[in-house]
DNA sequence: TGCGGTAAAACTGTCGACAGTCGGCAATCG
DNA sequence: CGATTGCCGACTGTCGACAGTTTTACCGCA
């Protein structure tokens, strides 16, 4: 949990020292050095990283809407553990996002943006045969990031971010599984060809079987490591206000 | 999924300062207390409020995610001011959202399900006859609420209410347009009646109208009142990192 | 009168401190 | 011996203060 870094002013210096905070967490949760459902100690976090506790609870509430802290009332931060349901949610809402994507992004596909994806393929591609596995994830992600971005929707775009970091959150823990580069590029060029063709029919296909994989991919991963009881989520009314 | 509100709350809850403050300014905002690009000083809110800063400086950057408030570095919070490009992503992302809801809605429409939704489309109706504009949106966006809940995914349900958030920045200007209600209550009974015929065609149809009724009296109404300059969007890099 | 530069004012980013609260532990009672 | 109650430590919520930066106001100068 600690860090090794002890020295009384650590590598922190100037910029915003909220987002650099952010920054530790998010890197600290996703290579799982904190792990899910645990609890958070802003002074504990305020003396590793040599600053005060408002940065840190400034940058817990940022993670806190990106969905990868749980805050409780005057118990403190927790990191989020996403259980199989919260799991399945997650990709149902990713689908509903790119089938509207690529909808929108067919009707004004430009050589641009064509030309943008086919190069992010090709950057992703390498990225999988360089056997990275974080970096593959991080390529891929930047594959459909592009695709939200040239649908033209800014904040279909944002959702889709939002949605990204809990998507970090349980993707890392399968960055062992390596899938085969053919096995990704193809995937990705069927996405390709379904936007030449201009065919909703083709594109909803193709981002169907696409996320579908992927689902499985991940819901099997961490099926294995077992989700762990969500003992903090306390069964909020969701309906309440 | 809970949805028996029998869940023992506690009887007296403090709700928090952030929170208490977060509410303020949600009701300010969209009450037109604050104008759209207006900033506003942490201290003076702080003397308002009767607060420190700090607490003060948590809800803004709550509302900030909310998407009701802008921070520029070392400059402040500004009350957010969408453009009409912007108004029309909010509308294409609803409709995006709502559009797998109610596919996912038409799978599983539970008896339970049916009768809630039943039961405010009457509620909203009600609402639109008492001439109160704020309380009619606030029935209808919850009709929405529900149905998004019934859906059976609490994440979709999240991006519907961060999107919610935005709708009334922009709602609340055209309060005074009086839809009759006659005309809610049919457009909503449509919905109903597609979920009763299990067909996906018609849930589409139904949705699809149904929200581009909406589109239009925003931003018709928007359009009259002038979307003011987005001055403090300094045309960032969306595509960075 | 217009303009540029400087100084004051105001504000944000950050910090350390205090008080109320929560969880755990131990002493006490049945 | 088990359950309850009171106490203790730790931690969060909140506060006021300081430093650096941005904005504004003012003044001299052309």
């Amino acid at each position: 949990m600690a860090l090794s870094t002890a020295a009384p002013r650590p590598f922190i210096q100037q910029q915003n020292l909220v987002e650099q905070v952010a920054d530790y967490l998010t890197q600290a949760i996703i290579q799982q050095h904190f792990l899910p459902g645990e609890r958070l100690s802003e002074v504990q976090l305020s003396r590793d990283l040599g600053v005060s506790r408002a940065p840190v609870r400034e940058a817990a509430r940022l993670l806190e809407s990106r969905g990868l802290l749980i805050s409780k009332p005057r118990r403190g931060f927790f990191v989020r553990a996403l259980n199989a349901v919260e799991l399945e949610d997650v990709f149902d809402l990713r689908l509903c996002l790119e089938r509207h994507a690529i909808h929108r992004l067919a009707e004004r596909y430009t050589p641009e943006a064509q030309r943008a994806l086919k190069q992010q393929v090709e950057v992703l591609c390498e990225a999988a045969a360089s056997n990275d596995g974080t970096r593959r994830i991080e390529e891929d992600l930047q594959f459909h990031r592009l695709m939200l971005h040239y649908a033209g929707n800014e904040r279909l775009l944002r959702a889709f971010d939002d949605l990204t970091h809990e998507l970090r959150l349980c993707i890392t823990l399968i960055t062992k599984t390596h899938e085969a580069p053919d096995t990704i590029a193809t995937s990705h060029y069927k996405l390709l060809d379904a936007l030449d063709s201009s065919s909703p029919a083709a594109c909803r296909e193709a981002i169907d079987y696409h996320i579908g994989v992927a689902r499985k991919f991940v819901v099997k991963g961490v099926g294995e490591t077992g989700d762990s009881s969500d003992e903090y989520s306390a069964d909020e009314d969701v309906l309440s206000r």
